[in-house]
DNA sequence: CATGGGTCCTGAGTGC
DNA sequence: TGCACTCAGGACCCAT
């Protein structure tokens, strides 16, 4: 499922083709993927024409900037994005086809049917959602108590609080259990219960693990792909979104899984305990930790 | 306002 | 072998 990492991924893959590349025509095939405007007919008749000038990201967000227009896409569960030539087979699940004029085509796949595309003038008006977005993970307002300051006053499951895109953007189920696992906090605890010093900590945890994910390519758990259809790496490194029954890797202890905000939720119950205890964040695996990781898949 | 549950969707997996 | 059922979850909608 396309998180942060793994839409920078597909952003830089998308940066690479298709930056300067000019749409003839585009054909939507399942109407309910374009949400602006309305009508898929008038979507498509904007978008030909139009030279892609750049590709840029906000939060899970995918931005596909022309001249004028701005084509917000968001790929939800398992939207997918494929430059490929005129006349190659062409993928199941393929709902928006952009035709460039060199004989190329980007092609949209979305299994699930879940992606959304918003295209607007310049930035304006953004798609509601992408408005309220938090800040960046990386951005320095989150630092000096500021991602404290925003999660302090809410008193629901601190996973819950991560996974609302106001309090910061581009985190989903995979990498919120991975860095409440890095920062040795239980998804459970109470969001207004977490320390200034462990909010310090889950940030340092959280912009570790997109770090990593980002550099591995993104995780591919179930169907995610790149913008050249390659699995991400990330997958491999995982300490305990999937692992349920399966040993901590730092302690030894199987990890468990439960359900917090309807959602699938993994985590360690030795090193992230559910009451506060004197004990150090849990630092990212290393060196031995790695080799054990790698030797295990 | 904050919170939590239902909803959309399809394919993979499970149990009988 | 076949079939009914459950599960996966991001953002949105709505009730409390």
């Amino acid at each position: 499922m396309p998180e942060l990492p793994e839409v920078e991924s597909v952003r830089r893959n998308l940066e690479t083709q298709i930056v300067g590349r000019t749409v003839v025509r585009v054909e939507v095939r399942l109407p309910r993927i374009v949400r602006t405007p309305p009508n898929p007919e008038v979507f498509a008749a904007m978008l030909s024409g139009v030279t892609v000038t750049g590709v840029g990201r906000r939060g899970k967000y995918l931005l596909i900037y022309t001249d004028a227009l701005t084509l917000v896409s968001h790929l939800r569960m398992e939207g997918q994005y494929r430059l490929t030539k005129a006349g190659e087979e062409e993928s199941s699940h393929t709902h928006v086809v952009f035709y460039f004029n060199d004989k190329t085509e980007l092609r949209y796949r979305d299994v699930r049917q879940f992606g959304t595309m918003d295209l607007v003038y310049g930035g304006m008006p953004w798609p509601r959602g992408l408005l309220e977005l938090g800040p960046e993970p990386f951005d320095s307002l989150l630092e000096k108590g500021g991602l404290w300051h925003r999660i302090h006053s809410r008193r629901a499951p601190l996973k819950s609080v991560l996974l609302d895109q106001t309090t910061l953007a581009g985190l989903g189920n995979i990498y919120v259990d991975e860095s409440l696992f890095a920062a040795g906090i239980h998804p459970e605890r109470p969001a207004n219960q977490v320390t200034k010093v462990q909010a310090q900590a889950l940030l340092s945890a959280i912009r570790e693990v997109l770090t990593r994910a980002i550099a591995a390519g993104g995780s591919s758990v179930r169907t995610y792909v790149d913008g050249y259809g390659r699995h991400g790496g990330f997958q491999i490194q995982l300490q305990v979104y999937a692992r349920e029954g399966q040993s901590c890797r730092v302690c030894g202890v199987p990890i468990e899984k439960i359900r917090v905000a309807g959602r699938g939720t993994h985590f360690c119950p030795q090193c992230q305990p559910r009451r506060r205890q004197t004990r150090p964040a849990i630092a990212l695996q290393t060196g031995v930790a790695v080799k054990r990781a790698i030797d295990f898949w």
